[in-house]
DNA sequence: GTTGACCTTGGAGTAACCTCTAAGGTTTAT
DNA sequence: ATAAACCTTAGAGGTTACTCCAAGGTCAAC
C-alpha cells in the first residue's frame, strides 16, 4: 500500500493531479487510513499508467474514461468498441493537424514576403497582407 | 455610422463577440450615442477585419493585441518586428503539428493490431498495448 | 515533545475564446 | 401607441487539465 506521494513520484506527476483525476472518477485510491489517507495497491498504480499511456497517445481525460469503463469490463464490451474509439480519435487528430498545416502554410506566405529588416513597419508586407480584403 | 448588429453581420460574427473584443481591448467602437449605443465607423470595420484574419492564420488574442499595437504606431517598429512574431507563431504551431504527429502514428499503429471485430475485448490488443509497461 | 515531511479539504486561478442570461432601456415601423 | 427588433450591463458558465493556496491534521524520527 502506497500514499498519494510515493504514487505521484512513481508516475512522475503530482499529487494535486492523481486527486484531480479521483475527483473527476478516473482513479480512485483503493483504500483510505483512519485519518483519511489515501492509500494505493498495485492495481492502483496499473489504472494510473494506463491512463497516462492514453495521455500519451491523445486520448482526453472524457476518452480515458470511458476506455477505464470497458478496462474493468472486457466481457462486456467488443474489440469494436475499442477500435471506434480509436479510429475515431485519429480522425479528430488528422483535422486537427490539417488546421494547424493551413496556419502554417499563411504563416510561411507571411514570413517569404516580408524582408524582417531595420525598415520602417509603414510599410510592412506581413500587415499590409493581414489589412488586405 | 454602424451599430453593433451591422457589424456582427458584416463580419459573421456574435454582437458578444464584438463586445469580448471591446472588453479585451482588441477593438474599441469610435463612438457612443447618447444612450449608450455603440457606432462604428468604416476604420473600426477595418481593425475588426484585420482581427479576423490574424485569427485565421492562427495567432492568439493576446498575439493579436500585440499586432495591434503595432498596426497604430507602424513608425514605432520595425519589419523585424511583426516578421518575428510571425515566425514564432509558425514555430510554435509545428511544434503543435510534431505533437499531433506523433499521436497519430500512435493511434495508427494501435489501429492496426486490433481485429476491430465481435470479439470480446477481453483479448483486445489495443488494451494489451495500453496497458503494457 | 517537537520538528519536518507528509497528508486532508474546499475553493480559486490559469489559458483561450467566447456564449448566454437576466433585467431593462431604445429605435423603428405600422 | 405598441410591437418587434435592437441595444445596454454585469456576471455566470463552459471546455481542458491541471495547479496552487490556506488552514489544518498526521506521522516518523530524534
Amino acid at each position: 500500500m502506497m500514499k498519494i506521494g510515493q504514487i505521484a513520484q512513481a508516475l512522475g506527476v503530482k499529487t494535486d493531479t492523481l486527486r484531480f483525476y479521483e475527483k473527476n472518477g478516473l482513479l480512485r485510491a483503493a483504500a483510505r487510513s483512519e485519518s483519511g489517507y489515501r492509500y494505493y495497491t498495485e492495481e492502483d498504480l496499473k489504472v494510473a499508467k494506463f491512463i497516462l499511456r492514453c495521455k500519451n497517445v491523445g486520448f482526453t481525460l472524457a476518452d480515458i474514461k470511458e476506455l477505464l469503463s470497458i478496462r474493468v469490463d472486457k466481457s462486456g464490451f467488443y474489440c469494436e468498441d475499442v477500435k471506434l474509439r480509436t479510429t475515431a480519435k485519429r480522425i479528430e487528430v488528422e483535422q486537427r493537424i490539417a488546421e494547424l498545416e493551413k496556419f502554417r502554410s499563411s504563416l510561411l506566405s507571411l514570413e517569404q514576403i516580408c524582408c524582417g529588416g531595420q525598415e520602417s513597419a509603414q510599410s510592412c508586407s506581413i500587415l499590409d497582407a493581414l489589412e488586405a480584403q
